[in-house]
DNA sequence: ATAGGGTTAG
């Protein structure tokens, strides 16, 4: 097809006379000296002048002169009138021109009804978006040509009536107007605009046929057209075909190739482009960046950067933009803030740019300043913004916030934007609002597969995984196909309510129904069988992905490391560790954190110091992994003194660091170097204690035997006291003088939870270990009369020993049948779920 | 005729 271009005209005579902006366009343009002949030529010399002011933009000047005329009887002719109009198109001067259309019907039929009058007029209304004028003159021309079908079809175009447009096309040519190589262009974006690739081809087809192919616009178009429709390897050939190519040809190839994905080609060309020395503009190298943005291409997307400083373009907001987003797509955001500062006129896509790159690294607070910032400059949020103060919201919990900006959106019709919807869905839901996230959810009325699955996501997250199922078939009814991204939640939704088994099935009938996991859908399925204990299960999943050719990242890694919880994982662990070292992930944060805890479950605590000495710098997320390791391992002094350290670095601990320390001194039994780390935690570090860090003293004091310490603990934490912390208390007590405590806590075990029959076999095993053997029976009853059943897992056990050395009297540990013995005794099988 | 921003899953 590609040779056909080669006999083709050169077209550059068709190109339009566009307006010469001259550099002083306030100088004023005096009439032209036409060399003598001027006083025998005022006419010619009016036209030249009205026609010269009318290409510098000056049609007052140029309508003044027509005025003039009028007074010197010089009645200006069809031809003035039309240059008229052309300088109103040029400077898109509505009411001008229509200053000068009415001069036109005051000069009667003649003109009004003059051929070449006529079609300028349309092109003049059609130029300056006047659509209804446009139309209706079209409607009532007499003779149409290929001028004003060609105005029509564009503003057709213009204001996105793409099909009509098409129709025009098609229309004018069943008219007998064969299409010039003006129209065909606007012909071709509606194609490309409603991917209309069949019809596409058709007019590529006429191009071809009437010997267009060799004109640069024509060209360039069919590149764009294909490219919209995403058949990259047409636009590549009709671009390998041109003869002569101008940087509009280079940048519809390159942001075809960027728009589709091909970010790799997008920059083949852009280099090819410098290499046959064809200068860029701020389209090719926006353009450009955007594809190293999308690729993580530092070193191509500063040299694009550089590039523009070279060739000194401005950054006006779009190229502006587009150097900003690269370097926060690449995570470089000191980089994207000067860029941003450097931005001479900043707009809504700008401010949305900054904005994004905070949130993006977690800079919630300076996102929501940069908001306030934007609207004292007087600029009103628009959907992305308010998209980007709700993932704020729901990423810091900040439902007051979310509630905010969901208001503004009602007030603003916002929320029927779908990505907006999506956003509001997502915030309730993080804010542990599902319930609003539902309603949100059902009033929406465009729902996207994005919509459903925030809300399948939604319901995952937190384990409902029958409502999850429900919404996942709601959908398909709903003839919304679900992609891989719902098979992850659904998925997600089993593992978070501990169904493994139902995970599984699901995941093998995606993958029978041509749905191809991801490395999203063999993650959630690794930690979700690392989590529930299947170890082996999770680091054979592991390996079955990458045979599947999906390559691991690092929270892949770092999932599957906590899958080597003993020491027969270890050798898994190791070849894990190789693999990072080998790919270069070694030195990532999570991993070494991941590497750290995996060589201390296994036993390696030696190994676990060697990855956390390879740090090169002070991560609290590695040292808090080497204190949990210390602490498993019984090393509660090495545990304080990493903390030391840490406090000598500057680093400031954080929630986990203090679980971590408190738990190393209660397993060594370290009180007061606990107690002091508690009291340092809220006044050296003004930290507030989480439950669970009160869960943590808890145990320190009542390992101890100071339980009347710990349970006046619990009754003075700001907190509600929950059913683990007084269930960990009360599996403390063991002595006669403690029935008074166990009774306490009971009345606030049974209040809390009255329904749970694991609390009855805690109470129960408490008082035996008191050898309150009426209140054991007691409670028996009062589990029976709310016809409760043991529950697997708990054990009486206890109950059976306690009971069993009590009748004995000696204290010798007895055999299980001895025990079993002493429970029927109780009236109770052991056997019936141990 | 060509260029920039926001949403979901580990």
């Amino acid at each position: 097809m590609a040779s056909l271009f080669f006999t083709t005209p050169q077209f550059s005579h068709f190109r339009p006379a566009k307006p010469i902006k001259s550099l002083n366009s306030n100088e004023p343009i005096h009439l032209i000296q036409l060399s003598g002949s001027t006083a025998n030529h005022p006419y010619k010399s009016y036209f030249h002048t009205i026609s010269s002011l009318c290409k510098h933009g000056q049609i007052q000047q140029a309508v003044d002169l027509l005025t003039e005329m009028d007074s010197r009887n010089l009645p200006a002719g069809p031809e003035i009138y039309g240059e008229l109009l052309q300088g109103c198109v040029y400077e898109r001067d509505l009411s001008t021109g229509q200053q000068i259309h009415a001069q036109v019907l005051k000069n009667g039929a003649f003109f009004a009804r003059n051929e070449y009058i006529e079609t300028k007029l349309v092109i003049f209304y059609a130029k300056c978006g006047a659509f209804d004028i446009a139309n209706d003159l079209f409607s009532r021309l007499r003779v149409k040509n290929v001028f004003s079908w060609a105005a029509i079809i564009g503003l057709k175009c213009r204001i996105g009536l793409n099909e009509e447009a098409l129709m025009g096309f098609s229309e004018m040519q069943e008219n007998g107007f064969l299409p010039d190589n003006f129209v065909v262009p606007n012909a071709l974006k509606a194609c490309g605009a409603l991917l209309w690739l069949g019809y596409g081809k058709g007019v590529h087809g006429f191009v071809v046929k009437v010997g267009f192919g060799g004109c640069v616009f024509v060209a360039s178009s069919l590149i764009d057209m294909y490219g919209k429709c995403g058949a990259l390897e047409d636009a590549r050939k009709v671009f390998d075909g041109m003869l002569e190519r101008n940087v509009i040809a280079w940048n519809s190839m390159i942001v075809g190739y960027m728009q589709n994905g091909m970010n790799e080609q997008a920059i083949g060309v852009f280099h090819d482009m410098r290499v046959e020395a064809v200068e860029p503009s701020q389209v090719s190298i926006s353009s450009f960046l955007s594809a190293s943005a999308n690729l993580g291409a530092i070193r191509e997307g500063k040299q694009g950067h550089a590039i523009a400083v070279v060739r000194g373009f401005e950054l006006d907001s779009i190229l502006g933009s587009s150097v900003l987003n690269f370097y926060s797509k690449v995570g470089l955001i000191e980089d994207a803030e000067l860029v941003f500062d450097r931005i001479l006129e900043k707009d809504v896509v700008t401010w949305n740019l900054i904005i994004s790159s905070y949130l993006q690294c977690g800079l919630i607070d300076k996102a929501l300043n940069t908001c306030h910032l934007m609207r004292s400059e007087n600029l009103r949020f628009d959907c992305v913004t308010l998209s980007s103060i709700l993932t704020a919201a729901a990423n810091s919990s900040n439902i007051k916030l979310g509630k905010e900006g969901h208001c503004y959106c009602i007030r603003n019709s916002l929320q029927s934007d779908v990505v907006v919807a999506s956003s509001i869905v997502d915030m309730y839901a993080k804010c542990g609002r599902i319930d609003y996230a539902g309603h949100v959810f059902c009033s929406t009325t465009n729902k996207d597969i994005v919509l459903w699955n925030t809300l399948l996501a939604a319901y995952a997250s937190v384990g409902h995984s029958g409502e999850t199922l429900k919404l996942f078939y709601q959908m398909q009814l709903e003839s919304v196909p679900p992609n891989v991204t719902s098979w992850n939640s659904v998925i997600l939704g089993f593992v978070r309510n501990c169904q493994l088994n139902e995970a599984k099935e699901f995941f093998s009938q995606m993958q029978s129904l041509g749905v191809h996991p991801n490395l999203i859908t063999w993650t959630t399925l690794i930690t979700g069988l690392a989590h529930n204990g299947f170890h082996d299960e999770a680091l054979k999943v592991f390996q079955e992905m990458q045979e599947s050719g999906v390559k691991p990242n690092t929270i892949s890694i770092s999932s599957t490391l906590s899958a080597c919880t003993n020491a027969t994982s270890l050798q898994h662990g190791r070849a894990i560790h190789g693999y990072t070292i080998r790919h270069d992930l070694g030195s990532r944060i999570s991993v070494s954190t991941a590497l750290v805890d995996m060589y201390a479950k296994c036993g390696c605590l030696s190994q676990a110091k060697m990855v956390f000495d390879g740090i090169t710098s002070n991560e609290l997320p590695v040292y808090n992994a080497m204190i949990s390791a210390y602490a498993l391992h019984g090393q509660a002094g090495e545990a304080l003194a990493m903390f030391r350290n840490l406090e000598e670095a500057s680093v400031e601990p954080d929630g986990i660091t203090f679980t971590s320390v408190l738990s190393a001194c209660t397993h060594s039994g370290l009180v007061n170097e606990g107690l002091e780390i508690f009291v340092d935690m809220v006044s050296k570090h003004h930290f507030s204690p989480s439950m669970e860090h009160y869960g943590c003293l808890v145990s320190l004091l009542s390992r101890s035997g100071r339980l009347d310490e710990a349970f006046r603990l619990i009754l003075s934490m700001p907190y509600e006291p929950d059913a683990q912390i007084i269930g960990s208390l009360l599996a403390k007590c063991r002595e006669h003088d403690e029935v008074e405590l166990v009774e306490q806590l009971s009345k606030y075990l049974l209040e809390l939870e009255p329904d749970n029959s694991g609390n009855y076999v805690a109470i129960s095993n408490a008082y035996a270990a008191a050898g309150r053997w009426k209140e054991v029976s007691e409670i028996r009853d009062l589990m029976k009369e709310k016809g409760l059943k043991k529950s697997p897992g708990c054990s009486w056990i206890q109950i059976g020993e306690k009971l069993h050395s009590f009748i004995a009297g000696d204290g010798s540990h007895p055999s299980t049948e001895e025990i079993q013995a002493t429970l029927a005794l109780l009236g109770t099988d052991m056997n019936s779920s141990a």
